[in-house]
RNA sequence: GGGCCUAUAGCUCAGUUGGUUAGAGCGCACCCCUGAUAAGGGUGAGGUCAUUGGUUCAACUCCAAUUAGGCCCA
C-alpha cells in the first residue's frame, strides 16, 4: 500500500519556519494525479469478477427493459452446431455480435439477444455411436436418440460458458435449441408447409453416399482429398460403323470413353459429346477410333493414336447414335452435354445416370433410366443375369474396379491403364471415399412455385455486407440442385409422412400434419418413433388414393440445414421479444451456402420473403502467415488459450482491429501488439482518472482556454468518426481512430501539455477546473465509445467514474482499497454515489450502474471547431519543428529536459501565428521562455517544414524552481520561499 | 478445374472520382525524463504498393494474366 502522499492541497507543511528551503517537499503542494484505477489490468482475475457483477445486477436484463418499445434491431443469432468447445472463429463470430447488439442497445435500439444452438445431425450421432463402440448396433433407437440429447446439451452447456467468457450480453438462460420441443414442432410444421405447397417430391437421384457410414450426405458433409485412381482408356464399338468408315467398309470403329471410376461402367447407359466439337475417325492398327477433334494430339502421345484422319464429323450429328457397351449386352444412346470438355479425356463422356449429377441432368432430359445396381454398402446388386456381371455382384465397388478392368482387358476394350491422384470427394466423418448413387430421396423442387427465382429476386433485396456477398450467394442459387432433405440416420426430426401400403400415395391431410405438430410439440419428435403409425391417423382413416387403411411411417430423417434453416419461424415469429424479419444475420462467409441460403430457401418457400434485411459475413481465422488453421500445420490457436494468457478483452480488442472481410490472421505478435494497445488505452483512461480524483463536477465549458476548446472539438471529431465507424460495422476503424486518438491527440499532446496545469496550478483555480471538466467530457466519451468493443474495461472504467469521488477525496489518510464493485442496491434502479455529473441542461449523467445503460456519445456541434481545428494543425507543424530543434541539442547533451531550455524563433515573413500565440508558445513546446526575434540567429536549425524558420535552443535563464520545474528569473527573488518562481510563489501563499 | 474474394513498411490499418517525393499508429534503433513510473516524452531508420503485361500525358488506384492465400463448389 502507498502511503498517501497529499495533505492539505494549498498550504504549505514547514516543518521548521526559520529554514523552510531544507525542509519542503513541494511535490506536497501540487495536484498530482490519483487513483486506485489499477494500471495493471490483471484480465484474467479481473474479467471473471466483472462478468459476475453483470449476471448479479442482471446488466443484460436492465438494458431490455431500458429499451423496451423502442425501435427494433434484431441481430438473429445463426446457431453453431452443440458439439466440441468452441474455437476461434466462434469467438470472433459472436464477439462481432456482441459489439454491434452493444452498440445498437446503447444507441437506443430495443435489441435483444437469444443465442441458438443446433443440435441435430450426423456428428453428434457418429460421435456418440463411436463411444457406444459395439453397442451402437443393438441399441434401439429412441435410446440413441436419448444419448444424443444429451450429448447436445452437454456440449450446448460448455459452449454457453465459453461464449459468456468473451463478455457477450444476451439472454443465455433462454436460447434456442433445434432439440427443443416446440423447436422441433415448427420443423416438422414448416416441413408440412413444404408439403401443402408441393415442393416436396419423392425421387430417384444420385447422391454423395457414404457406404461406411451407410448414409447420404448434404454438399456441406463431403469434403475433398486426394485419393489414387485407375485412370483408363476404354473403347465402346459404334452399333453402325458407316458414318465413319466412308468407303472402307472391313473396319470396326470404336469410341474412345476415358474414365477413372470404373466401376460406374456396369451403369453406362450413354455417351454425350459436345455438339459444338468436331469428332474425327482415326486410322490405327487396322480399327477406326473416333475422339474429338480438340483431343487428337494429346491422345497421339498418350494412345499413340497417329493414324490417318479419315472423316470428321460434327457433335451434334452423333446425337441418337449407338454404341455397344463393351461387357454388358446393351446399346448406350449418344447424347449432347455442353459440359463435355477438352481438357481432358478423349471428348466423348461415359455417362452413367445413377451415379453422377452431370449424368443424372443429361439422363433425365434423354429420358434414360437412373440405373445405380449399387446398394447401401456400397456393393453391386444386378437383377438381371449376364455372365460378365455375375462375378462383380456382391462385391465392393472400389475394389471392383480392378475386376472390372480384367473384363475389360479380357473383352479387348481396355485402351491405357494407369494411375491417377486426383481431388476426389470423401465423408467428412469418417474420411472415407463416398461414392454418387442413385437412392430415393426426398427433395425440396426449386422449380416448383418458381422458388428458384424468387429467391433470386429475394437476394437483390438484402443489403449484403461486403457487396460482393451478394454475387456469391445469386451464383450458388442460380446453380444449386433441387434440396436433398432426407438423411437415413436416426439423430434428427423424421420426416413425417406417412404411405399407403396399398398404393404407395403419401398422405398429405392437413389436419393429419396438425395432429403430428401437436404430437410432437409436447412429446418431441421422438413420438414419430415410439407411437404406432396408426395413432397419427383419425380412426378409421382411409387412403384418399385407393381406399386403404394400412400405412406405414417414413423413417428418414430431415436434414439438419433445414432444422436451422427454419430458425426465422421456430426463434423470431415465435419469441415476442423478436420481430420477423430480422434486421441482421452475421456469420462466416461459408453460410452463403449453407445457414443463410437454407434461410432464405425456407422462408422463401413459406412467407415468400427473405428473413433477413442485412447479411453480414466475415472471412475465416487464418494463421500468421495467412494460412488457414489446421491440426496437421500445427497453427491452430485456441481462444480459450488467449483468455488464460492475455484475457478475453484482448480477443474482443483483435477482433475489432481487424478487417473482417479479409481472412483475419492471429499470431503472437499480432496479439502483443494488440496487448500493448490495450495497456495504451487503459493507461489513458487511468491518467484522466487520475486527474479527475478532486473534480468538483461543475460545468466549465465557459472558462475553457483554448488549448481545452482544441480538445473538446477533436473530441466530437472523434465522436463523429467513431459513430460512423460503428454505423458501417467498420470496427478496426473504430479502434484505430480510438487508439489514435489516445497516443497523437492525447497522451503525446494535450495531456502532456495540461500536466504543468494540472500539477502546479491552484487545485480549485478556474483554468485548472476547466481542464478537468474537458477531461472529465474525453474520458466519459471515450469510455462509452470503446464499450462495444472493450466491455470489461470500460465497464471498469465507468465504474472508477462514478464512485471514485467519494472514496478519493479528501486523501488526508490512507483509505483501504474500495471493493471492486459496488454491493447490490436494493430495489433496481437506484443510483449509485456518484459524483460527476455534466452542466446544467446535459441532463445526462453517469451515475448509471453499467456503462451499458448510459446513452451512446453524440457530437455535440457547439463544440466542433473546424476553424480552430485547422488553425492548430499549423501549430503542430512548429511544434514538431522546435522538438527536432531540441533533439539535436539533446543529443549535444545541452539539455535533458525540455524545460532547461528557451527557444529563440526567427521568422521573416507570415509571423502572424507565432506571433499570435507568443504567450502560449512556451506551453505548447514545454520549454521555460520563447523568444521571437527579428535577427538572424546563427547556430540555429533551419526549418524544413516552414520556410525561412529558424531555431535556435538556449538554455533557460534563470534557475529551476523547485515546485513547477520551469526555469525562471524570478526564482530567488522571493526571500521566504527562494525556490520558488513567481507563479509558484503565488500559488503557494494563497 | 469452376465461382467469389484478398495482396500497401516487421504488425494492424488509411489511401477519396487515376494527378507532386505513398500515410498513421505500433514495433524497432537511439535519446530524454523520473511528479502517468512494470508509466510518460522526443528523434530516426523501415515500402520496386505480390509479379508481369496492357490502357493512359499520368496507375497503389482501371484491365488482363501469373503467383500466393482464403471461402464455396466440382
Amino acid at each position: 500500500m502507498r502511503p498517501r502522499r497529499r495533505k492539505k492541497q494549498n498550504k504549505v507543511n514547514m516543518s521548521d519556519p526559520k529554514n523552510p528551503t531544507n525542509s519542503i517537499n513541494y511535490k506536497d503542494t501540487l495536484n498530482l494525479p490519483h487513483t486506485d484505477f489499477p494500471m495493471k489490468a490483471s484480465l484474467t482475475q479481473r474479467e471473471p469478477e466483472m462478468l459476475k457483477f453483470w449476471e448479479e445486477r442482471k446488466i443484460y436484463e436492465k438494458i431490455q427493459e431500458k429499451n423496451k418499445g423502442k425501435t427494433h434491431y434484431i441481430l438473429h443469432d445463426g446457431p453453431p452446431y452443440a458439439n466440441g468447445r468452441i474455437h476461434i472463429g466462434h469467438a470472433l463470430n459472436k464477439i462481432l455480435k456482441d459489439i454491434i447488439v452493444k452498440y445498437k442497445s446503447m444507441k437506443g435500439f430495443y435489441s435483444p439477444y437469444v443465442p441458438g444452438w443446433d443440435c441435430h445431425g450426423l456428428p453428434i450421432e457418429l460421435q456418440v455411436d463411436k463411444n457406444l463402440g459395439d453397442k451402437k448396433d443393438r441399441l434401439d433407437i429412441l435410446e440413441k436418440r436419448r444419448l444424443c440429447k444429451e450429448y447436445a446439451a452437454k456440449f450446448m452447456d460448455i459452449q454457453r460458458d465459453e461464449f459468456r467468457r468473451l463478455g457477450v450480453f444476451g439472454d443465455w438462460e433462454n436460447p434456442y435449441l433445434t432439440m427443443a420441443y416446440p423447436y422441433e414442432a415448427t420443423i416438422v410444421r414448416e416441413f408440412c408447409k413444404f408439403v401443402e405447397a408441393g415442393y416436396v417430391y419423392k425421387g430417384k437421384k444420385p447422391v454423395h453416399w457414404c457406404p461406411s457410414c451407410v448414409t447420404a450426405l448434404a454438399e456441406a458433409e463431403v469434403e475433398y482429398a486426394d485419393k489414387e485412381s485407375p485412370s483408363i482408356y476404354v473403347k465402346f464399338r459404334a452399333k453402325d460403323p458407316s458414318p465413319f468408315t466412308v468407303h472402307r467398309s472391313p473396319f470396326t470403329v470404336y469410341f474412345i470413353i476415358w474414365t477413372t471410376t470404373p466401376w460406374t461402367l456396369p451403369a453406362n447407359l450413354a455417351l454425350a459429346v459436345h455438339p459444338d466439337f468436331k469428332y474425327v475417325a482415326v486410322e490405327n492398327n487396322g480399327d477406326i477410333y473416333v475422339v474429338a477433334e480438340g483431343r487428337i494430339e494429346a491422345l497421339k502421345e498418350e494412345l499413340s493414336l497417329d493414324g490417318e484422319i479419315l472423316t470428321k464429323i460434327e457433335g451434334k450429328r452423333l446425337e441418337g447414335m449407338h454404341a455397344l457397351h463393351p461387357f454388358i449386352e446393351r446399346e448406350s444412346v449418344f447424347v449432347l452435354g455442353d459440359f463435355v470438355s477438352l481438357d481432358e479425356g478423349s471428348g466423348i463422356v461415359h455417362i452413367a445416370p445413377g451415379h453422377g449429377e452431370e449424368d443424372y441432368e443429361i439422363g433425365i432430359k434423354y429420358g434414360l433410366d437412373i440405373y445405380a445396381p449399387v446398394d447401401d454398402r456400397g456393393q453391386f446388386r444386378f437383377s438381371g443375369r449376364q455372365p460378365a456381371l455375375s462375378m462383380l455382384e456382391g462385391q465392393s465397388v472400389f475394389k471392383a474396379n480392378a475386376a472390372i478392368i480384367n473384363i475389360l482387358k479380357n473383352k479387348n476394350a481396355l485402351i491405357k491403364e494407369e494411375k491417377v491422384t486426383h481431388s476426389y470427394p470423401h465423408c467428412w466423418r469418417c474420411k472415407k471415399p463416398v461414392i454418387f448413387r442413385a437412392t430415393e430421396q426426398w427433395f425440396i423442387s426449386m422449380e416448383k412455385n418458381n422458388l428458384k427465382e424468387r429467391c433470386l429476386s429475394e437476394i437483390d433485396k438484402v443489403a449484403w455486407i461486403p457487396i460482393w456477398g451478394r454475387d456469391r450467394i445469386y451464383g450458388m442459387v442460380s446453380n444449386r440442385p433441387d434440396w436433398c432433405i432426407s438423411r437415413q440416420r436416426a439423430w434428427g426430426v423424421p420426416i413425417t409422412l406417412l404411405k399407403c401400403k396399398g398404393c404407395g400415395e403419401f398422405v398429405k391431410d392437413h389436419d393429419v400434419f396438425e395432429r403430428i405438430v401437436k404430437l410432437v410439440e409436447t412429446h418431441g419428435a421422438d413420438i414419430w418413433f415410439m407411437k404406432k403409425t396408426e395413432e397419427f391417423l383419425p380412426s378409421g382413416y382411409k387412403c384418399k388414393k385407393c381406399g386403404g387403411i394400412s400405412f406405414s411411417k417414413e423413417t428418414d430423417i430431415l436434414d439438419v440445414w433445414f432444422d436451422s434453416g427454419v430458425s426465422h419461424a421456430a426463434v423470431m415469429e415465435v419469441d415476442e421479444r423478436l420481430f420477423w424479419p430480422a434486421d441482421m444475420y452475421l456469420e462466416g462467409s461459408d453460410q452463403h451456402r449453407g445457414w443463410f441460403q437454407s434461410s432464405l430457401l425456407a422462408s422463401v418457400g413459406t412467407r415468400g420473403r427473405s428473413p433477413y434485411r442485412i447479411v453480414l459475413t466475415h472471412g475465416f481465422v487464418v494463421d500468421g502467415q495467412g494460412r488457414k488453421m489446421s491440426k496437421s500445420l500445427g497453427n491452430v490457436v485456441a481462444p480459450q488459450e488467449i483468455i488464460k494468457i492475455n484475457g478475453a478483452e484482448i480477443l474482443r480488442l483483435w477482433v475489432s482491429a481487424e478487417d473482417y472481410r479479409d481472412d483475419i490472421r492471429i499470431s503472437k505478435e499480432i496479439l502483443d501488439r494488440l496487448t500493448e494497445a490495450y495497456r495504451k488505452i487503459r493507461n489513458t483512461c487511468r491518467f484522466l482518472l487520475g486527474n479527475l480524483y478532486d473534480f468538483d463536477g461543475k460545468d466549465y465549458s465557459k472558462d475553457l482556454l483554448e488549448i481545452d476548446r482544441w480538445a473538446i472539438s477533436r473530441l466530437q471529431t472523434l465522436t463523429r468518426k467513431v459513430v460512423s465507424a460503428y454505423e458501417n460495422f467498420d470496427f478496426h476503424e473504430v479502434f484505430h481512430i480510438l487508439y489514435n486518438f489516445c497516443i497523437v491527440d492525447m497522451s503525446s499532446f494535450y495531456l502532456d501539455v495540461l500536466k504543468d496545469r494540472l500539477y502546479t496550478f491552484k487545485s480549485d483555480s478556474v483554468e485548472r477546473r476547466a481542464s478537468q471538466w474537458v477531461l472529465y467530457q474525453i474520458l466519459s466519451t471515450m469510455t462509452r465509445l470503446m464499450a462495444p468493443i472493450l466491455s470489461f474495461t470500460a465497464e471498469e472504467v465507468w465504474e472508477y467514474m462514478s464512485s471514485q469521488k467519494s472514496k478519493v477525496s479528501p486523501p488526508t489518510h490512507p483509505s483501504p482499497s474500495p471493493p471492486p464493485y459496488p454491493p447490490p442496491t436494493s430495489g433496481g434502479g437506484q443510483r449509485r454515489g456518484g459524483f460527476y455529473y455534466r452542466g446544467e441542461g446535459e441532463g445526462e449523467g453517469e451515475s448509471e450502474e453499467s456503462v451499458f445503460l448510459s446513452d451512446f456519445p453524440e457530437v455535440n456541434p457547439e463544440y466542433l471547431d473546424h476553424e480552430l481545428e485547422k488553425r492548430w494543425d499549423e501549430l503542430f507543424i512548429l511544434r514538431n519543428e522546435v522538438n527536432k530543434a531540441l533533439e539535436i541539442k539533446r543529443a549535444e547533451k545541452f539539455l535533458g529536459n525540455s524545460l532547461e531550455a528557451k527557444i529563440i524563433l526567427y521568422l521573416p515573413e507570415s509571423k502572424e501565428l507565432i506571433t499570435q500565440y507568443r504567450d502560449f508558445l512556451p506551453t505548447l513546446f514545454i520549454v521555460s521562455s520563447v523568444e521571437i526575434t527579428d535577427t538572424k540567429p546563427d547556430a540555429s536549425y533551419s526549418s524544413t517544414e516552414i520556410e525561412g524558420l529558424e531555431i535556435k535552443v538556449e538554455r533557460a535563464p534563470g534557475a529551476k524552481c523547485q515546485r513547477c520545474w520551469n526555469w525562471s528569473e524570478s526564482v530567488g527573488t522571493f526571500t521566504d520561499f527562494p525556490e520558488l518562481c513567481e507563479r509558484c510563489y503565488n500559488v503557494i501563499n494563497q
